[in-house]
RNA sequence: GGCCCUAUCGUCUAACGGUUAGGACAUUAGCUUCUCAAGCUGGCAAUUCGGGUUCGAUUCCCGAUAGGGUCACCA
């Protein structure tokens, strides 16, 4: 066994789509390799025919592909039984394992033979590269079965086996991985061959601090993905959940992390997964990403009531990149807002309730109609292309400021919005131009006299 | 229940055996042109408990407690 190369494996199982946390235990494996030059492999581990789908595979290997973590070679256990089959007889020619007649656990009634290793009850003590020395007792394990029959591997066997093939110099995995790290051991020890360097990584647990199973709200990738949650962010945040760079440093480019990647700072306890913080990376890279993503990616978030409506066109949507892009956290947050009505009246003039355009204390629609009107006087006599918010501010400022500027400020915003809530009125007039903005206006007024 | 792993703010985490126990997210107050968002400034908030070892334990050891994982003819 050639030893000076670093190689380490994901072995997926294709019974579901792409778990968080395989894809985190993905990215340690593939950070590792990256920063030893070695080679990271992804191993289909499909020996259980009834559960394993194809489907599941597909998921697996694109999100990983979309998550940027390329695999080096693939393999799929499937097509290797020969493979395995060779070391079955070989460890029931040596009398390591035997055939064993027993009734069938999952057909009663059945009669079936398996394959069982001859169990050394022994003590077994293995170094694990964050925990230490983890030592167990195999004797409760007993003959345990090993395969199903010759042609037919079951998981244990199947592991030990490729990893020795393969040359995995070190076993990257979950935690929950440890109590069947003896077994392996037993199985390696049987046929006399080399044992890989042994990292288990912490789990990643829901609120309740369980382990994240398939059950649980949004344990795929695929999910975060259809949210609108960015691979960087993903990627980032994984990272950071369970390890460390032992600074205040907290984002990091995938060079960056492969870069300062460390086995000796992962942390031991298992970490819960908090969206919220999720979220902020995702504002973060958000915030990096180029004019023309942005607007893709807003657009195909936006409803189709909004797309098909006469008014809509793409120069307004560019408009609003920046007052959108403020607001979201994930791409799908576009449609909630679109949802909640805070997109429309960039588009066509809002239906609202005249006593709206008073402001809190105020209860004079006839002061507010009086003001508009000043209003529309000033923007007139502003040029198009000078139409822009700070300059729309400079203008009216005074105005507001003497008049009371929730009294001036609160019915433009309004009438331009029909939105309790909305962005400023300078940004609006800005968005809408001056001929809408003034023709805005003139509505309002009309709808109080 | 057996075996195994783990234990710092609500969460993710930092701290050669000596720090006012640090940062981030969340939260909260204030500021910033009316409302919102963003931004800025400040606040609240933690070493599970009990024994040791030590001049001195978040840190080392033991125990308790709590949480988690695992106990297939799944992986």
């Amino acid at each position: 066994m050639k030893k000076s190369q670093i190689k380490t494996r994901i072995a997926p199982s294709p019974t579901g789509d792409l778990h968080i946390g395989t894809a985190r235990t993905a990215l340690f494996n593939y950070l590792f390799t990256k920063q030893n030059n070695g080679k990271f492999i992804v191993r289909i581990e499909d020996t259980d025919k009834e559960r394993s789908k194809k489907e599941f595979e597909d998921n697996i290997l694109e999100e990983l592909k979309w998550l940027g973590l390329d695999n080096d070679k693939l393999y799929r256990q499937s097509e290797r039984t020969d493979i395995y089959k060779k070391y079955i007889e070989k460890l029931l020619k040596e009398g390591r394992a035997y055939l064993s007649k027993e009734e069938s656990k999952a057909k009663m009634g059945k009669q079936i033979e398996v394959v069982r290793l001859k169990n050394p009850n022994k003590k077994v003590e293995f170094d694990d590269i964050i925990r230490g020395k983890i030592e167990f007792d195999t004797t409760e394990l007993g003959n345990f079965v090993i395969a199903k029959n010759i042609n037919e591997p079951l998981y244990h066997l199947a592991v030990v086996v490729d990893d020795y093939e393969m040359e995995i110099s070190h076993i990257i995995r979950g935690e929950d991985h440890i109590s069947n790290t003896p077994r392996q051991i037993l199985i390696q020890e049987a046929l006399g061959i080399d044992r890989p360097k042994y990292v288990h990584i912490p789990l990643i647990l829901t609120q309740n601090r369980s382990k994240m199973s398939k059950r649980d709200n949004a344990t795929s990738i695929s999910e975060y993905r259809r949210k609108g949650y960015v691979s960087d962010a993903l990627i980032n945040y994984m990272a950071l959940l369970g390890w460390n760079p032992g600074t205040n440093k907290e984002l990091f480019t995938i060079n960056e992390l492969i870069e300062e990647f460390s086995i000796e700072n992962i942390q031991k306890g298992g970490a819960i997964f908090d969206i919220e913080k999720l979220n902020w990376f995702n504002r973060e890279y958000i915030k990096k990403i180029s004019e023309d993503e942005i607007f893709k990616n807003i657009k195909q978030n936006l409803p189709k009531d909004i797309l098909n409506m006469s008014e809509y066109n793409d120069k307004i949507l560019k408009k609003i990149i920046p007052i959108i892009k403020d607001r979201i956290s994930i791409w799908s947050d576009v449609l909630k807002i679109a949802e909640e009505g805070d997109l429309d009246y960039y588009f066509k003039q809002p239906k609202y309730k005249t006593e709206g355009l008073l402001w809190k204390t105020d209860s004079d629609l006839n002061i507010v109609a009086k003001n508009l009107l000043k209003i529309i006087n000033f923007f007139e006599n502003i040029s198009n292309d000078k139409f822009s918010s700070d300059e729309i501010k400079k203008i009216i400022w005074d105005f507001a400021e003497k008049e009371g500027r929730g009294s001036v400020l609160w019915p433009i915003r309004y009438a331009l919005s029909g939105r309790n809530k909305s962005p400023d009125p300078f940004q609006l007039a800005e968005v809408l131009g001056k001929k809408e903005t003034i023709s805005r206006l003139h509505n309002a007024i009309n709808k109080i006299v």
